[in-house]
DNA sequence: GCCTAGTTACACAGGTCTGTGTACCCATTT
DNA sequence: AAATGGGTACACAGACCTGTGTAACTAGGC
């Protein structure tokens, strides 16, 4: 008996609303009632496929944390395109921070919230960090924490400005990093150019 | 007939409680009968001097953004004094991110909300700006939202892993932007040491 | 035609939340 | 002694929340 082919459509149904929901109006604020109305499924259906709201959220942040597809691309291309496509994604109009920080901030010491939001961040870090060997520089692992700090850091910020800059100026701090790493950086912004002219006059 | 002089203690104790709650626990996590029964006082004599849970959370919010006071210390002192105290904080069990971040991030598109966290997050990148400006650095603006995403990264970043090593690590990078920006910084660590001698080797 | 699995409608239990209404108490002031 | 202001005790309305129980419906596979 082949594991019925075309029919787990429904709970993905459910798992792509309550992810929306949750995501864009927080997780507290988003009852079971309207997650199953938003689709116009029965509260028994929603809970015939998640045995509790809690279930339903652990499978919300798993949804979220996807592993990052391998590149073609220069390391020092996928570094700095980390922030490119933070920009992008700053300027939809449906960004609304990191989930994962946001659930923290939200359901406070729950353990396994955490645990995968910890999980989350070491990812990113780890991937910065390999990119930043294969560079050969000498001390990845600092460097690395560093450019994760921007990463979150125009990730808050945008969340309360809704400002997409805030990703330039990470991409141009996470530049300066590199070139300070010993990292050869091409493509260099107006900006950037202004700042290493200036640091050349002092 | 002076304004009783003694009496505005039960509004602070109630203001006090609430603050601590709201911050460890979460806004929405919270109710008014928790504050009351944590205080001992009836839910009745909160309403008396809140009008409702939304002016208390505003309340708590206000109470939050508090100036950054003046200091005797040099500019560069200051603004590295910054992830000094950023550390110092991390380490207090009781921290657990920034008030306005999580607020944002719980309470979602709530206009007032994100009105003061704007204005606490834009306050902080003024007197980095302010204080660049003092050790004449060119573009300071630009450099000083830089170092505003330094310090909101090693916040949520702490926030999710509980390591105030991420303060340090902030420190460092922001050592190495003032430096780049022509700023001459003395007390250097072993780590940024190290890195300065990986440079020279390059 | 029949069986089964998924879905539906709907009521309900039991809890929490915000906010109000009411009557009382007690201390200080006048 | 009387009045006033602040606090207390307590019930309650009305909403919303998670989660369950039950009986009926419906579509596809046999």
């Amino acid at each position: 008996m082949a594991p019925l082919p075309a029919k787990p459509a429904m709970k993905d149904r459910i798992l792509e609303t309550a992810d929306r929901l949750f995501y864009l109006q927080g997780i507290r604020a988003v009852g079971v009632d309207t997650i199953a109305a938003e689709i116009g499924i029965s509260k028994r259906t929603l809970y015939n496929h998640f045995p509790s709201k809690d279930a339903l959220i652990s499978a919300y942040l798993a949804r979220r944390f996807v592993a990052p597809r391998a590149s073609d691309k220069s390391p020092v291309e996928q570094i700095l395109g980390t922030f490119d496509s933070l920009e992008r994604r700053f300027s939809h109009k449906d960004f609304r921070g990191c989930p994962f920080v946001n659930a923290v901030a939200e359901l406070g010491e729950d353990r396994s919230v955490r645990k995968v939001a910890v999980a989350f961040k070491e990812s990113r870090r780890l991937r910065f960090r390999d990119l930043l060997v294969q560079l050969g520089v000498a001390n990845a692992e600092a460097l690395a924490t560093q450019l994760a700090l921007l990463v979150d850091g125009s990730i808050a910020q945008d969340l309360v400005r809704n400002d997409p800059a805030m990703a330039r100026a990470a991409k141009e701090a996470a530049t300066v990093l590199l070139r300070n790493a010993g990292v050869k950086v091409g493509e260099s912004s107006a900006a950037e150019k202004a700042q290493r002219s200036r640091k050349r006059a002092t």
